[in-house]
RNA sequence: CGCGGGGUGGAGCAGUGGUAGCUCGUCGGGCUCAUAACCCGAAGGUCGUCGGUUCGAAUCCGUCCCCCGCAACCA
């Protein structure tokens, strides 16, 4: 295993706040991030927002504000929710920031330097109402569709070209050598079925608008938005301004995406390092959407789950489980908030939160509150308890190294029912009654381990709910690393527990009206 | 015939040749430590269609139907 770990989200098209789908991905990624750190990793998570959308001008109008003090404002809307809503990023990088300037410039130039740069035209349907050009598969009936009474232009432009075409051979080699550059495989397989249809050549700069990085060596042009976004991975990184930050983080070790991106990130982004002479990064995972009433969710659909409203609901953590849990993280699945509640009420708080309540409270009840030492008996329950245990982990890493983060939620709600029926079949309320001490002890100290570990397994999904849990178990944080801290016994402390608190109170499901505005 | 994914009990999913599994929901039982929580059991599926390969197909091959995504600036 290495000791560092570098992993990104897509930096996020701007807009007033995030709606949840966006969050999704931050907060998949946050998971994946709080995993590796707690491995040990030195772990770099970058996460920011993508400004130079050529969009952002004509919104600036429309708010009578200058661009940048608009993403200003935004970026700071962005940011603030990332931050509610447990987001461990190490940067929120933003491609305006200076740093992020230079990269761009630099990226350029390389390419420049390498031959791949070239001055074409660059030719298109242009809708005047959003100044953009549309491809043919955008144009309804002739027209834009947010401008119907508009006519769209024949515009034919000056620009710099990216040879793309020219690492045809050299990204068939990188999926043939490396397949899991792209995963999971479904993606990776349109991905493959692009580079089998031949690849163009693509414009790398925009002409006219005062709104992005002026392009090196021609100042009329600036650079394009998709060539600036990817480059914030180096950035992030240190390139080219902090060569031993870059040499410790790049090539990064996962690029988190969306599955509506995947071109950009297998085929260009690949083809622009190799063109700068710089390593490739060693996966893109690209994740499914969330849907909502089977359609993608999108603002001009207005199926968006507002993301304060599910906070209200289930809590930061509980919202942060549920999309990681009820979506499988590489591929679509519908959501609806009955769903949610069913899945909040079933796993959280009467199976997780239940088993550590029942556990506090008797070790309260029956032994004021002072666990005793782990015994390893051979007693066939507490043998059974031990594997179910080793067995979450097992499954619960292997899911976790290919970012099947459900998977991982799904082995851990394993040893949660394994602990519920372990403190079924011991009922150690019979032990008290009875009078046995020796075993109710050995009972009780086998249920709060099972719930300490579960806190473990836990901690990079729901990470208030995590340390709220080994809190009541009387546990401050520790600093040993995963692989040990999950294993059984494998923390030495005492455990003397707290009052019992529920972990994640029960949820109701809304009225409709309520209903209605999530759905 | 543009490319990719998918169609499995009421819902959501797992399952790539050998008696069809899981979660939720429903029904019945048990327990009483616990957040009206937990545990056990039951009912419920001709695995989209038609055909083929095979001793044997949800699984392999072919046909057709349906849903979704992508098609080069909305995660």
């Amino acid at each position: 295993m290495d000791d560092r770990y570098y992993l990104t989200t897509a930096i996020f098209y701007p807009s007033p706040g995030p709606p949840l789908h966006s969050l999704f991905e931050a907060i998949g990624a946050d998971a994946i991030a709080r995993y590796h750190r707690a491995l040990g990793q030195e772990t770099r998570f970058l996460t920011g927002m993508d400004e130079h959308s050529a969009q952002v001008e004509p919104m600036a109008r429309e708010h009578h504000k200058q661009p940048k003090d608009l993403v200003d404002e935004w970026a700071g809307v962005w940011r603030a929710a990332f931050d509610r809503f447990d987001i461990s990023y190490d940067r929120f990088i933003r491609t305006t920031d200076p740093d992020h300037v230079r990269a761009s410039i630099e990226m350029v130039s390389r390419a420049q330097a390498a031959g791949d740069i070239y001055k074409g035209t660059y030719a298109g349907w242009y809708c005047p109402g959003d100044n953009e050009f549309k491809t043919e598969a955008q144009i309804v009936d002739g027209h834009c569709p947010d401008h119907p009474t508009l006519e769209l232009q024949w515009l034919e432009e000056e620009n710099y070209f990216f040879a793309l075409s020219r690492y045809q051979e050299k990204l068939e080699r990188l999926f043939e050598e490396n397949p899991s550059f792209c995963e999971p495989e479904h993606f990776r397989n349109e991905v493959l079925g692009w580079l089998k249809e031949g690849l163009r050549d693509f414009s790398v700069s925009r002409a006219g608008g005062s709104w992005g990085i002026p392009f090196p060596g021609d100042p009329e042009h600036r650079i394009y938005v998709w060539f600036d976004a990817l480059t914030n991975y180096v950035t992030g990184a240190g390139f080219p301004d902090d060569p031993a930050m870059f040499e410790r983080f790049w090539p990064a070790d996962l690029h988190v995406i969306g599955k509506n991106i995947t071109r950009f990130h297998c085929l260009y982004w690949p083809a622009m390092l190799m063109s700068a002479g710089l390593p490739l990064p060693r996966q893109v995972f690209a994740h499914g959407f969330m849907l909502l009433r089977g359609e993608k969710m999108s603002k001009t659909r207005g199926n968006v789950l507002d993301p304060d409203t599910a906070v209200d609901l289930f809590g930061v953590d509980g919202i942060r489980y549920l999309v990681l849990r009820e979506i499988p993280f590489d591929r679509d699945a519908d959501i609806t908030l009955d769903g949610l509640v069913r899945r909040y009420n079933a796993d959280l708080a009467n199976d997780l939160g239940n088993l550590l309540n029942r556990t506090v409270s008797m070790a309260n009840r029956y032994l004021d509150g002072q666990l005793p030492g782990l015994v390893e008996t051979d007693a066939e329950a507490d043998a059974d308890l031990r594997a179910a245990a080793a067995r979450a982990w097992a499954g619960y890493r292997e899911a976790m190294d290919r970012q099947h983060l459900d998977e991982a939620l799904a082995a851990m709600i394993d040893l949660v029912r394994a602990g519920n029926g372990y403190a079924e079949s011991q009922a150690p309320w019979v032990l008290a009654k009875a009078g046995d001490t020796d075993r109710l002890g050995q009972v009780l100290a086998a249920m709060a381990e099972t719930c300490r570990i579960l806190g473990h397994l836990v901690a990079p999904f729901t990470p208030t709910a995590a340390r709220n849990l080994h809190a009541q178990l009387g546990l401050a944080p520790g600093t040993t690393a995963l692989a040990d801290a999950v294993a059984w016994g494998g923390d030495e402390r005492a455990m003397r527990v707290a009052e019992p608190v529920p972990l994640f109170p029960r949820v109701e499901l809304p009225d409709e009206a309520a209903i209605e505005v999530l759905s």
